[in-house]
DNA sequence: TGTACATCAGTGAACGCGCGTTCACTGATGTAC
DNA sequence: TGTACATCAGTGAACGCGCGTTCACTGATGTAC
């Protein structure tokens, strides 16, 4: 077994079962049991548990970056005056997302499920790993909100836009139990792409309100 | 010291740290230091942490349940052929919520983050808890808001009540921190009205969507 | 070429710690006769 | 009325357990001469 493999063995199991049962519920033993590894070779190749989550969202959120980034580059080099819709932005986003998370239906949950925490918790290694790695990111979404809604107050924007992130974070970071409660009560299956499609409406409407 | 006391004290104690920390993450021993009684008591007065968890949700949800039950009790009462309208049956919930959290600015604030967590951290117990105690309420909300849409598909109506719940959870709960944000940032003061204010187009754009 | 040493992924066992929980106990108050 | 007992909120100390982390170690591979 090589080093990567090894890594990439720790990765996948912390991050199906940090998807599963969230992280101070979560233990290194379960996650080591799940990967075949030993024990202690979290520690070795991260350093704590703390690096191995923060390891976990830099895997999702260092592709998702660099491809949302990409999109909106391409955009704009090809419309160098276009000013983005609020669905193609959304567009945008979804489509790094499903991009990155595709080949793990867990990885899109995690990823959701770590802004939500970093975004609530008012301390905290996440917080302040995110800030300091994916700032940019965030502020250039930001800036194209900003183009695209241009009668909106910017207090009622920001608080808009947070309304947005919200309904994100809350419901496809925990996508796996309300799918399934969707498939108990009415009998239908909804895939990620599904959940997505209905999201994106709703928070379309939602920032163009009023 | 009376039993009332020394079971408020730590309720009170519980629900705070909860909301700072997370469920998993409080201990038993920084409740009940911050409530100034002995560790075994919340096992004597609530049998476990888990249950002490219930009690927390319970002392919130019951007044809140009755209060919304009530207000549409009212309504059906007076206009038994009437049909609410999305914005009037989240007037009645906001009107339920703010109710219930008077007295302590933060209260709200901090079950909604309560309510959070229940949903994303790993507390199965919770969920059922919640499920076979709230039940009621919930359908009678959730059938409010299929008689105001009636036009949405079933399983769409799902996704977006939560995607509303997800919007409203996610921003009340870190209020705080965002309404530092506005200040610092726009230089502009939100009470919690405006912040509610601000999210009710905002949901019922969004439920209405398309 | 062979030998000696260096590097490094990985290991097994143990460490100390904080956790939720338990239990025998205290002391105040209520109750029966 | 006094005495004996019952009830019950609250207590202090300890329990066993699982946790993240540590450390001396192994064995394979690379490197210098």
């Amino acid at each position: 077994m090589t080093q990567n493999d090894t890594v990439t063995r720790i990765l996948d199991a912390a991050q199906e079962l940090f998807a599963e049962q969230g992280f101070a519920e979560t233990s290194l033993r379960s996650i080591t049991a799940k990967a075949g590894v030993n024990l202690a070779a979290v520690n070795y190749h991260f350093g704590s548990k703390k690096e191995l989550i923060q390891a976990v969202f830099a895997r999702f959120l260092g592709p998702f970056g660099r491809m949302l980034e990409a999109s909106v580059d391409q955009y704009e080099h090809q419309n160098p005056e276009g000013v983005l819709s609020v669905e193609e932005i959304l567009r945008f986003v979804a489509r790094a997302l499903t991009g990155v998370s595709e080949g793990d239906r867990h990885k899109l949950a995690i990823f959701m499920r770590l802004a939500g925490l970093a975004y609530n918790q008012g301390q905290g290694h996440l917080r302040k790993f995110l800030q300091s790695e994916y700032r940019g990111v965030f502020f250039r979404l930001m800036g194209l909100i900003a183009k695209a809604t241009p009668d909106l107050q910017p207090v009622e924007r920001f608080w808009r836009f947070h309304f947005m992130l919200g309904a994100a974070a809350f419901t496809l970071s925990s996508m796996e139990h309300l799918r399934a409660i969707v498939e108990h009560d009415f009998d239908t299956v909804c895939t990620e792409g599904d959940v997505i499609g209905f999201l994106m409406p709703f928070l379309a409407a939602g920032i163009r309100a009023k």
